[in-house]
DNA sequence: ATATTTTTTTAGATAAATCTAAAAAAATAA
DNA sequence: TTATTTTTTTAGATTTATCTAAAAAAATAT
């Protein structure tokens, strides 16, 4: 239906929306996809073509509802991979990002729905983002940045913001990990670490640390 | 490493290589890709930068040992998704050829050797095609096709040489599957269509399906 | 051995996705 | 409000993979 370009361009307009209610920059986009303004520009006139975007001269773009339900889709399918490279082959979740990136372009609707049923209908990735549904819609879930919380407060960890493979590797270094329950000890005024209650076990985190965190509060 | 258009490229030499002893001529690869003789032509030059087959002009091509390796780790890939399309997310055998011709492309070899591994290193695919290893050995079984046998002959079906769509539902609707006993009863003359014993049951084959099914006999 | 046919290669064009450099428009600063 | 800076678009190239039409080489037939 779409090449892997035009699908790439989709997700990263996507994701960028979120942060802007004004339509998105094509500086933002170069930036979000490593490549320049110009090549952004050539991709937003054949996505206006296919009215995958709504598209005006130096106004940015917004994503038509038809271009936001195949985001979504592609969305869709990386998660699910991702779930399954996890889950099934047993790879740890900062290695999955670079091979769902690949498989997020595999084009059989079957396929995805049969995946999704292998996996028993996942609502979350192994790094807490939500699944959409077959129709676009993403669960919700309420949670809260680790560093947001008060002395005392504690939940369960359900995301990361930050995805990259180092902060990950640090995550598991610590033995921190989705499904954990973190209650804060303390916070240091002079720089916003926290002294943490992981398990049985005490750690201090950065505020760094701590702001990338997503925990579901008790 | 390889573009997806130069990995199939490879892949269609060499199945034509088991073919001809002679260099595999552009005009088979045109035919075989569904393609033009002058795009082949391209090609080859390419793929003979690259190494990857012997090309004299006006002479066709052979693989080198590394256009070898290259294209049994491509077919290793193809079977290896095609048994985990059949076996875990319960496609059946006509619906995944397609799809792991997209998958075949797919680059990470951890992912490839995890996929082996979840699938318990299987040794052919739903189709009976011999699976390659890492180093690109094909494990050999010996096989005749059906047609081949002679009245009171038996034997346990271990593959199908035509593995189009409706050869496969046909033989799905017939209760012909991989692993099951067929003994052959009778050959008509005339036509040479066979009459098997397949389970309980009495069958009339055509001489056609017959030079279709590989087995193994007793 | 020459003529004819078939196969293969070359020449030149096209479409997709990218780039650099220059021009145009919009945003910001003086 | 005018000048400067930043952002965005356009113009023109490049690379990859494909095509059609024509030329060249090889194979086949007379
Ligand atoms: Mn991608
Ligand atoms: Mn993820
Ligand atoms: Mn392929
Ligand atoms: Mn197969």
């Amino acid at each position: 239906m779409f090449s892997d370009s035009e699908e790439n361009y989709l997700k990263a307009i996507f994701h960028l929306e979120r942060f802007s209610k004004e339509g998105v920059s094509t500086n933002a986009i170069a930036e979000e996809m490593q490549t320049k303004a110009s090549s952004v520009t050539d991709m937003l006139k054949k996505l206006s073509d296919k009215k995958l975007v709504n598209y005006v001269k130096y106004q940015g773009v917004t994503l038509t509802n038809n271009g936001k339900k195949t985001a979504a889709g592609i969305i869709r399918k990386h998660r699910l991979w991702e779930v399954f490279l996890v889950e099934k082959l047993d790879f740890s979740w900062d290695e999955v990002h670079e091979i769902a990136e690949q498989l997020e372009h595999i084009a059989s609707d079957k396929l995805v729905e049969k995946l999704d049923k292998h996996l028993k209908h996942p609502k979350f990735d192994p790094h807490g983002d939500p699944i959409p549904s077959k129709d676009g819609t993403f669960p919700e879930r309420d949670k809260v940045l680790l560093s947001e919380l008060q002395v005392g407060d504690s939940g369960v960890c359900v995301g990361v913001k930050d995805t990259s493979s180092s902060f990950l590797k640090f995550l598991d270094k610590n033995g921190i990990a989705l499904g954990k329950e973190i209650k804060v000890l303390e916070r240091e005024d002079f720089d916003d670490s926290l002294q943490i209650k992981l398990g049985d076990q005490t750690l201090t985190i950065s505020h760094l640390i701590a702001s990338n965190l997503y925990l579901k509060t008790n």
